[in-house]
DNA sequence: GTCTATATGGCGATAGAC
DNA sequence: GTCTATCGCCATATAGAC
């Protein structure tokens, strides 16, 4: 009883129950979308894949079934699966770069509580949290350029965090407190992708409960 | 430029920063050495790759070679990759117990804090913390037995954490505060082995001093 | 722009010699 | 108990037809 299969599982599309087979559509006449918007649907397409199977297990062909194609009309859009796989990555730059950019400007103790938005609230979430997280395991795992990403990131969530606390916190004690505001939110983020019912929002905001009345009483 | 290169990229022993070559020993004569212990050999050789690359990128060739055996001999020990991946979960899970298993029986408060000793404090907690998060990763990509795996360490984790805090905590908020303390743990091993100079120690401590002081000024 | 071959190569597992 | 073949499968990537 292999783990999933003979070789190396790659599970391409084994989604018994999804009969509508996500959306294989004609595309062969009336190719009227531009090779942008094709681009894009790919990278979205990528983007599933890789949240739920991660690079190393992804193949090209799941990806190409999933927009549509062959593997080779893929190819032709992305040269490899590599660059497939940066494509992927920019496009999840930009999205959390809108989901934090929403209140820009905004310091203060009570607005480190809209980093809650980074917790999984909603089912639209779920893909690239969990591409992230997927990401995470590769880049400890030695993928170089999951890891360049994930480090990218892990930096500019520590900023946000640091942004929204350097004039509330001591000095002495604010990397601290980065930290383990950025943790928190990391696993909570995990056990919401593992145990979806667990209790992660009021855990969250226990914790903001937590550092306001400490930093408010000091 | 592939990632890694052409194909599923291996990496098998690619450790040129490596001139001694781990332990290639020399077995062929002498192989005084009971089946039991070339076998719990093998495991601890498998923990190190598995964590190392995760197990969708290991190799049993990369195993073998750490042993110093080749790919067949290892298969006679282990009759498949999956069989040896459940062997390396199983002395996981005896790691594990053998560190939380130290001050069994404590409970309160301040017992909690006792739960540091998972945070990443030397270099020897690398490898089966890094492997437990590589695994969480392959988990959450539909890896199955570690899927089983992580679950019920997870649930062993709360199991832990709630023992030692409910006594001390308002029914209603247990799960919460259970949830908290297991995120954040989660949260600084991983940033322990991403970023291994942050202050994980200290936030954990912080996250300490502050729920001593919620729950005793209560 | 997408397809059908095809080349190339890696990996898991088995058979059989030593 | 370990080795040297070998089989079978699957994935990436390229070449060339439509």
């Amino acid at each position: 009883m292999p783990l999933r299969r003979g070789y190396h599982q790659p599970v391409i599309e084994q989604t018994p129950p999804q009969p509508p087979a996500r959306r294989p559509r004609r595309r062969s006449q009336r190719q009227i979308e531009e090779s942008a918007t094709i681009k894009a649907e790919i990278v979205t397409a990528a983007s599933e894949v890789f949240a739920e199977n991660g690079y190393a297990l992804t193949t090209l062909d799941a990806v190409a079934k999933r927009v549509g194609l062959g593997r080779t009309g893929l190819l032709h859009h992305f040269p490899s699966k590599e660059a497939l796989f940066l494509a992927v990555l920019d496009r999840e730059r930009e999205w959390a770069q809108e989901r934090a950019g929403g209140e820009t400007g905004t310091t203060g103790l009570d607005t480190i509580r809209e980093l809650g938005v980074f917790l999984g609230r909603d089912a639209a979430a779920r893909t690239p949290l969990q591409l992230v997280h997927v990401l995470e395991g590769e880049a400890i795992a030695g993928n170089e350029a999951a890891a360049r990403y994930v480090a990218e990131r892990l930096v500019k969530v520590r900023d946000e965090i640091r942004r929204r606390l350097e004039h509330e916190t001591p000095a002495e004690d604010l990397e601290t407190v980065v930290t383990l505001v950025a943790a928190t939110i990391n696993g909570l983020q995990k056990i919401w992708l593992l145990e979806p019912d667990a209790p992660t929002i009021p855990a969250f905001e226990l914790l903001m409960d937590l550092l306001d009345n400490q930093l408010t009483t000091d």
